[in-house]
RNA sequence: GGGCGGUUAGCUCAGCUGGUUAGAGUAUCUGACUUACAUUCAGAGGGUCGGAGGUUCGAAUCCUCCACCGCCCACCA
C-alpha cells in the first residue's frame, strides 16, 4: 500500500476521478439492460455566463439522487445540456460589441449570429467542466443545446402543430414591450416592482365650456398624448350627465369624448379614467369595445414619434416631465400625489416596460393547462414541498395567452412565411417553402422575429430524448422521474413543460417536483455578481474541495440557503475525517478477508459490545438514509451520515478498538464498517470515496456503480445499542469529572463502580478496559454495594455509581456544592413529575404507555437523589 | 389588495402524527502535540422556542389574533 498524506489531498484527487469517470464513461445509460429507468434532465443552465452557487445547489441534489439510484440498480439517465437563453445571451453579446463600439444593427444579422454562437461555445463548454468539476454524473456524450438541429425541429413541429391546432395565433394586442432589450416580453418576463411614484391629476376642459373640465388621474402623464377618450363609470352620479360630452386633450388640441365603461372603479383617482388604447391594456379593452382611434405615440425605444407634436424626439421619461412642465404652464396640472404602484420591469436588463400595441404570435393557454391542470389534481405529479401546488395551480387556473415572438436574433426563427401579396395567408411550414400555395409567388419572406426562450424550454424532457422521433431513447427513459429546479421557475418552465408533456407525448413529463430555496448571503440578500456578494463554486471546489462544496451547502440548510465561505469548512473537515479514519483502518487491515460478511458478526464467539454496537448504528443510519434520500430531505440525510461516521464510528468505535487491531474480527469489522460507510456517503461525496474504494477494493469497479447496501434489519440490535450507551455515559461522566477537576491526562485515577443491577455489574466487568483506556484510569473495582468512602468526586449513570477517591485533588466544599447542584437538577425534574403523577385527570386520560414511562422516570430519579445525597453525607 | 413561508442558543439549522430536564454543528471559554486526523481530541457555558390568548391531563409542536422579516401574485388608471 502506499503511503498516505495525512490531509485528503482534494485537489488532486477531484482531477483524477473527474477525468476517469469521464473516460470510462460510466454514466453512459443504455435502453437495453434490462433494467428500470430513472430519468432526470438537468434545468439546462444559460450560456449566458458561468455557474454561480444556485447552480451548484441544484446539481449537487441532482446528483445524490441519480447516484443513490444508479446504486439502488436503475437505469439512470441524468440528461445534461444547456439552454441558448434567447434575450439573456443576446444581451450579453450586444455588451461585448458595445465595448467594441459596435451595435448589432452595424452587423449583418449572419455576423451577429456568428458571435453568438462563438460564445455559446465558450461558455457551454465552460459551464459543461463545471458541472463535471462538481461531480455531476451526467450522461455526457447526450449533451445537448436547446438549438441544436434536432432540438429546431421539435420546436418547429411544435410550432406548426400547434398553428393547425388553432392554438397559436398572430394579432395586435398590447404587450410588455422591454424598450432597452428592443422586444416583446410575456407577462412572466415582465417583473413588477414598486416604485415611488406620483399620481397626477390633470383637467381636461370641456369643448364648450373652456374654463371647466373633467379632472382625471394618472401615473404615466406622457400617455396622455395618445388619449382618444376619458372613460367614466355610468353608475358614477358626478360624471353620468357628461357621458357623451366632448372635451379638448391639452398640449394636443384633440377633441375626444365621455365614454362609459364599467371598468372604471369611481372610487379610484377621480372617478374619470383617461384613455389612451395604445399604451395600457385595460385602455386598450376599451378602445376596441368603443371603437376608439389608437394612436402610437412611441417609436419601440420609447423616444417619442410624430405623433406626439411638440414632444417628438423626447425619451419617455424626458416626455413625461415637458409635458408636466407644459401642463403646469397651461394651468391644466391640478395637482400631484404621491402614489406607491407596481411597474413591470424587463426581467433580463430591469429596465422599465412599456405596454406597447403591436403584431405578435401568441399560444392559447387554457386548452392546454386544463389537462395539466388534472394531471396535479389527481397525484400524477406531486411538488416538494407540497405548498408549491397551490402556487401551481392558482396561476394555471387564471392562465392567460402566452406571447411568444421576440424581435431579436439570437433563438429559433418563427417558421412562417409571408407572400408578398398581403392577401395571402401565412405560410407556417416545418422547411422552407419555395412558392405561395394561394397564388404561386415565389417571393416569400420569413418572419424576422424568433420564439421566446421557454417555448424551446418547455419541451426539454423529450425533446432532448429525440422527440418527434419515436427514438429509442424515448420510448425508455420518458417520463422522466424528477425535476429540480427554484420556486422562480415554476411558471416560466415547470408549468409549460408539464403542458407540453401532456399535449405533444400524452404523459406527464415527471412525477416529482422537487423545489429548492435560492442561496443568499448571510446578510439574506440574494448572490449575484452586480452585489458583489457571490461566492464562486470554482474558488470553493479550489479552496476546499467539490466533496466539501457539495457536503456543506447542503447540511443544516434551511428553505434558503444562507452562505459564508467558512461554511465550507464542514465538509472540508468531514471529507478529511473520512480519509483519515479510512487511513487508520487501511493501516491495520493485515487480516481482513474481503469476503467477510457483517451477517457473520452473529457467529463470532465473544464478539465485543462495540462491535455489535456501531454495526446496528450503521444499518439504523443506513435505513435513516436511505428513507431522507427517497424523501428529499437532504440534510437530514446529511446529518444521520455525520453524526454516525464522526460521532459513533471515529470518536467512539475506532478510539475502542485502537489497540485491540491484533484481532481479526475487529479488523474485519472496522473495514467492513468503513466499506460500507463509503458506499453510504458517495451519492453526497463521490470523490473522497471513490477514491479510498480504488484503494481498499482494487480492482472491482468504481464505486458509483456497486449497489447500495441492503438494509440488515437484524443486525439493529436495539439492546446492544442502549448497553453502549450506558457505558458512553460513563466515560463521558468520569471525562465530566476530571475536566470539573483539572485533572492532566496524564494523572490516572481510580473509580469504584458498584450497582444493585447483576447486567450492569457484568456491563462492568466485560468493559473495564474500555473504560480504564477512555476515561484515562489505572484501576477499577466493581462491587456489589457500595463502599462508602470519605472524600471522594462520584458519577452516577443510571443504576450505577461510581466513587473517584480525589482527596488530595479535590476541594471538598467545592465537590459538594456540585453534587448539591445536581441534586437541585434533579430534583426540579422530581417535583414536576410528581405533580404530573398526582394529578387525577393525568392518570385518568393520558394513555398508560406514558403514565408508566412517567413513573419509572419519577422512580429513578428519586434513586439517583438519594444516592447524590448519600455521597454529601460522605463529603465532610 | 390577495396568497405563501419564516421567527427555537451569538450564527446556521433539527425538533415529522402534541408526551423526559428543547437538540446538533459552528462561534465563545477551558484543557490537551493521546503516533488516523490540530481540517484533531476532551470538557463547559449559552435558549421563559417572536408576543398575547385559547384547546388539552400535557403545547416549541394544534387553533385564533398581533408583530416583525422574506417571497410570490394582482389591469385601481
Amino acid at each position: 500500500m502506499t503511503e498516505l498524506s495525512t490531509r485528503f489531498n482534494f485537489r488532486e484527487i477531484d482531477d483524477k476521478w473527474c477525468v476517469r469517470w469521464e473516460m470510462e464513461n460510466l454514466f453512459h445509460a443504455q435502453t437495453d439492460s434490462g433494467k428500470e429507468p430513472y430519468t432526470i434532465v438537468i434545468p439546462p443552465p444559460n450560456v449566458t455566463g458561468i455557474l454561480h452557487m444556485g447552480h451548484a445547489l441544484n446539481n449537487t441534489l441532482q446528483d445524490i439522487i441519480i447516484r443513490y439510484k444508479r446504486m439502488k440498480g436503475f437505469e439512470t439517465l441524468w440528461m445534461p445540456g444547456t439552454d441558448h437563453a434567447g434575450i439573456a445571451t443576446q444581451n450579453v453579446v450586444e455588451k461585448q460589441l458595445a465595448k467594441e463600439g459596435k451595435r448589432r444593427q452595424d452587423l449583418s444579422r449572419e455576423d451577429f449570429l456568428k458571435r453568438l454562437w462563438d460564445w455559446k461555445k465558450e461558455y457551454g463548454d465552460t459551464i459543461i467542466r463545471q458541472l463535471k468539476k462538481l461531480g455531476s454524473s451526467c450522461d455526457w456524450p447526450r449533451t445537448r443545446f436547446t438549438m441544436d438541429d434536432q432540438y429546431c425541429n421539435a420546436v418547429k413541429e411544435v410550432f406548426v402543430r400547434l398553428y393547425e391546432k388553432g392554438l397559436i395565433y398572430r394579432g395586435e394586442y398590447i404587450i410588455n414591450w422591454c424598450p432597452r432589450c428592443h422586444t416583446a416580453l410575456s407577462d412572466e418576463e415582465a417583473e413588477h416592482h414598486e416604485i415611488q411614484g406620483s399620481l397626477y391629476y390633470i383637467r381636461y376642459p370641456f369643448k364648450d365650456n373652456p374654463d371647466k373640465g373633467l379632472t382625471v388621474a394618472t401615473t404615466r402623464p406622457e400617455t396622455m398624448l395618445g388619449d382618444t377618450a376619458v372613460a367614466v363609470n355610468k353608475k358614477d352620479k358626478r360624471y353620468k350627465d357628461l357621458i357623451g360630452k366632448t372635451l379638448i386633450l391639452p398640449l394636443m388640441g384633440r377633441e375626444i369624448a365621455v365614454i362609459s365603461d364599467e371598468l372604471v372603479d369611481p372610487a379610484f383617482g377621480t372617478g374619470a379614467v383617461k384613455v389612451t388604447p395604445a399604451h395600457d391594456p385595460n385602455d386598450f379593452e376599451m378602445g376596441k369595445r368603443h371603437n376608439l382611434e389608437f394612436i402610437n405615440i412611441l417609436h419601440p425605444d420609447a423616444v417619442l414619434n410624430d405623433q406626439a407634436g411638440d414632444f417628438e424626439g423626447m425619451d419617455r421619461f424626458e416626455a413625461r416631465e415637458a409635458v408636466l412642465e407644459a401642463l403646469r404652464e397651461g394651468k391644466f396640472l391640478e395637482k400631484t400625489e404621491p402614489h406607491t404602484h407596481a411597474v413591470g420591469h424587463c426581467y433580463r436588463c430591469h429596465t422599465v416596460v412599456e405596454p406597447y400595441l403591436s403584431r405578435q404570435w401568441f399560444v392559447k393557454m387554457k386548452p392546454l393547462a386544463k389537462p395539466a391542470i388534472e394531471a396535479v389534481k389527481k397525484g400524477k405529479i406531486a411538488f416538494y414541498p407540497k405548498r408549491w401546488t397551490k402556487v401551481y395551480m392558482n396561476w394555471m387556473e387564471s392562465i392567460r395567452d402566452w406571447c411568444i415572438s421576440r424581435q431579436i436574433w439570437w433563438g429559433h426563427r418563427i417558421p412562417v412565411w409571408y407572400c408578398e401579396r398581403q392577401s395571402c395567408k401565412p405560410i407556417v411550414s416545418l422547411t422552407t417553402p419555395s412558392n405561395c400555395p394561394q397564388c404561386g409567388s415565389t417571393n416569400l419572406k420569413q418572419d424576422e422575429d424568433v420564439l421566446d426562450t421557454w417555448f424551446s424550454s418547455w419541451l426539454w424532457p423529450f425533446a432532448t430524448l429525440g422527440w418527434p422521433d419515436k427514438s429509442k431513447d424515448l420510448k425508455y427513459f420518458y417520463p422522466t422521474a424528477s425535476l429540480f429546479t427554484a420556486p422562480e421557475i415554476i411558471f416560466f418552465w415547470v408549468a409549460r413543460m408539464i403542458m407540453a408533456g401532456l399535449e405533444f407525448m400524452g404523459q406527464i413529463p415527471f412525477s416529482d417536483v422537487y423545489l429548492h430555496g435560492t442561496v443568499r448571503d448571510t446578510k439574506g440578500r440574494k448572490m449575484s455578481k452586480s452585489l458583489g456578494n457571490a461566492i464562486d463554486p470554482l474558488e470553493i471546489i479550489e479552496e476546499y474541495g467539490a466533496d466539501a462544496l457539495r457536503f456543506s451547502l447542503i447540511i443544516n440548510s434551511g428553505q434558503d440557503l444562507f452562505i459564508s465561505k467558512e461554511k465550507f469548512e464542514i465538509g472540508r473537515n468531514f471529507a478529511n475525517k473520512i480519509w483519515n479514519a479510512s487511513r487508520l483502518i487501511m493501516m491495520n487491515a493485515s487480516a481482513v478477508d474481503p469476503s467477510f460478511d457483517l451477517s457473520a458478526i452473529k457467529n463470532i464467539k465473544n464478539i465485543n459490545l462495540p462491535s455489535q454496537w456501531i454495526v446496528s448504528r450503521f444499518f439504523s443510519t443506513l435505513k435513516k438514509v436511505s428513507l431522507a434520500i427517497e424523501q428529499y430531505r437532504y440534510s437530514e440525510a446529511e446529518n444521520s451520515i455525520y453524526e454516525f461516521f464522526w460521532g459513533d464510528f471515529c470518536d467512539w468505535y475506532l478510539e475502542i478498538v485502537k489497540d485491540q487491531w491484533d484481532d481479526p474480527a475487529i479488523q474485519n469489522i472496522a473495514f467492513k464498517v468503513l466499506e460500507l460507510s463509503l458506499k453510504m456517503i458517495h451519492p453526497f461525496m463521490p470523490f473522497v470515496t471513490e477514491e479510498i474504494w480504488s484503494q481498499i477494493n482494487e480492482g472491482k469497479g468504481s464505486i458509483c456503480h456497486q449497489p447500495w447496501p441492503p438494509v440488515h434489519k437484524n443486525l439493529i440490535d436495539n439492546a446492544a445499542e442502549a448497553r453502549m450507551q450506558t457505558v458512553i455515559e460513563l466515560v463521558t461522566s468520569l471525562r465530566n469529572l476530571r475536566s470539573q477537576w483539572n485533572i492532566k491526562p496524564q494523572e490516572k485515577i481510580q473509580c469504584f463502580f458498584c450497582s444493585r443491577s447483576k447486567e450492569d455489574l457484568e456491563l462492568l466487568k466485560s468493559h473495564e478496559t474500555i473504560l480504564m483506556n477512555l476515561a484515562h484510569m489505572n484501576g477499577l473495582t466493581i462491587d456489589k454495594k457500595a463502599v462508602e468512602r470519605k472524600n471522594t468526586a462520584t458519577v452516577i449513570v443510571r443504576m450505577i455509581k461510581g466513587a473517584v477517591p480525589l482527596g488530595h485533588l479535590i476541594n471538598i466544599k467545592e465537590e459538594k456544592s456540585r453534587i448539591l447542584g445536581q441534586i437541585g437538577q434533579q430534583k426540579k425534574a422530581s417535583v414536576g413529575l410528581a405533580a404530573r403523577l398526582k394529578n387525577k385527570d393525568f392518570l385518568k386520560k393520558a394513555p398508560k404507555e406514558v403514565v408508566d414511562k412517567e413513573k419509572a422516570r419519577l422512580e429513578s430519579i428519586n434513586t439517583k437523589i438519594k444516592e447524590l445525597k448519600k455521597v454529601v453525607s460522605c463529603l465532610s
